[in-house]
DNA sequence: TATAATAACGATAATGATTACTGTTACTGA
DNA sequence: TCAGTAACAGTAATCATTATCGTTATTATA
């Protein structure tokens, strides 16, 4: 990979993904550094978001609709809300039985997994 | 929910995605069950995936790109192929912590969980 | 410090998976 | 047999994401 040159737009949407605990679309994080910077591009958005996923400054979150971003790049797990359909950390230990699984023997080769949880959060729950 | 008919279309994609053990796209099915249906819409074939995901006759995963659907609806782990893409079931037993974190205290109601894990799978790891 | 190479940008067009719409067909219960 | 309507084929629309392109800005080096 060549070297990532400094900008502005990116410093921007990293600062702002770390400084949020909601696990923003592509689309949400937009409008929102949108008001730090209004000519921010969707496609500058879309473009630095993947290069930090791609050297792991950040996380994608996706199953079945939109991606979702996450700045704690930490093993900790989520809930996904059936009813909201917002994603939430869930407060749990990382699994052992995990670990073991990607160091178990198999003929390829396992380097990590992602695990979301599906159900209701507590605010959907509650009413 | 209303109740379903009958329907040839539907008996012929569930029956296709029974009888494989790739974990095909809505495409890859589609152009499969064409072989038998030539006239099969691809409305509906996206159509009957969503009723059978519904019901709990058939499951999908997904993680970043198209939705993969599976007719094996026991509790079963994934690999997804880093390298040539395709998902692969993995012959590991249900990780019984997931299971308690399902019912662990949690002010909101964990009713399930996907676990993709990611890697090389043995055919391209060898090469 | 000036400058050349090129990473990154904004704007916008293109892609591709999925969903919605519409007029027709075919199950199913009465 | 037939009325009601779920399901169909065909096709248009949607919407997230990616690609293209001419311009701007960073950075290493002269």
């Amino acid at each position: 990979m060549e070297q990532l040159r400094k900008s502005k737009q990116r410093d921007a949407i990293l600062n702002n993904l770390k400084n949020r605990y909601d696990h923003p679309t592509a689309m949400e994080l937009f409008l929102s550094v949108r008001n730090e910077i209004p000519s921010l591009s969707l496609g500058t958005l879309y473009r630095n978001l993947s290069q930090l996923c791609e050297n792991g400054t950040i996380i994608s979150l996706s199953s079945g609709g939109e991606e979702h971003f996450d700045a704690n790049v930490n093993q900790h797990y989520h809930l996904k809300c059936n009813s909201c359909g917002r994603y939430y950390d869930l407060p749990s230990p990382p699994i052992e039985a995990l670990a073991k699984a990607c160091s178990a023997d198999f003929m390829g080769k396992i380097t990590g997994y992602t695990l979301i949880f599906y159900g209701t959060c507590e605010e959907c729950f509650s009413q």
